[in-house]
DNA sequence: CCAAACCATGGACAGTGGTCTATTGTTTTT
DNA sequence: AAAAACAATAGACCACTGTCCATGGTTTGG
């Protein structure tokens, strides 16, 4: 698909799609046609982007989600994917456990203004 | 105690005080020495910060913090602040789901890496 | 007393994560 | 055919969240 069709799908807009993909986070090919350089985004990105936006909203940096693109493609490598992935799961159940805390916090405000 | 202690204590530089200090998260008085302008902060200061921290690692925003700060000020109209701080739990209990929409994402990925 | 450490203020700078604009060319719709 | 919508590329621009620096004054330890 082009990126318009992507954008509307993912949701994202086409700037924020290319500058994904300015920093590796999805790819795309020229396509075949002779008279343009339309580029050609597969399924697979979409999947991808889907991921993003919860990922994203779940605080990680683009920076983290390229780190596991990359441990995706080069799963030749899998001890080294394997070892990122688990980092980043620890990273979020962290970040799990500062949001479980900070919900409390304002439970209390919350019961103090009662 | 001053701005040192403040930082020493709460694990934020000094600029990062100061940063927060103008943005409204924190308020300090100017001490009552007659040779030197150093501010004095509350201990008041360090419960906020130690909230901050946390607060920050679980993604809410310096402009969220403000919001609950001041709702907390201004408890003098106490529906408005419940309103704030309700809708902050609700924002952190929707960006929890997005972590584990992430990590079981993750965890995927993880056994399709075995 | 003097150096080291502290403080205030203001502004410059930096990294992140985009968004907007300009330019130029292509496709689709009417 | 003309207008409208789409695309590529590059660069300017923006808000946010700090960090660093310069300047000038103050306090404290030795």
């Amino acid at each position: 698909m082009r990126i318009g069709e992507l954008a509307q799908r993912s949701g994202f807009s086409r700037d924020t799609i290319r500058f994904y993909e300015q920093n590796g986070l999805i790819t795309s090919t020229v396509g075949d046609s002779e008279t343009n350089s339309y580029r050609k985004y597969k399924d697979d990105c979409l999947v991808w982007l889907e991921f993003f936006a919860g990922a994203r909203e779940a605080g990680m940096s683009v920076a983290d989600l390229r780190s596991i693109v990359e441990a995706n493609a080069e799963s030749c490598d899998r001890e080294a994917a394997r070892a990122v992935v688990l980092g980043k799961i620890e990273e979020l159940n962290e970040r799990a456990d500062q949001i479980g805390n900070a919900i409390r916090f304002l439970e209390n405000t919350l019961s103090r203004l009662g």
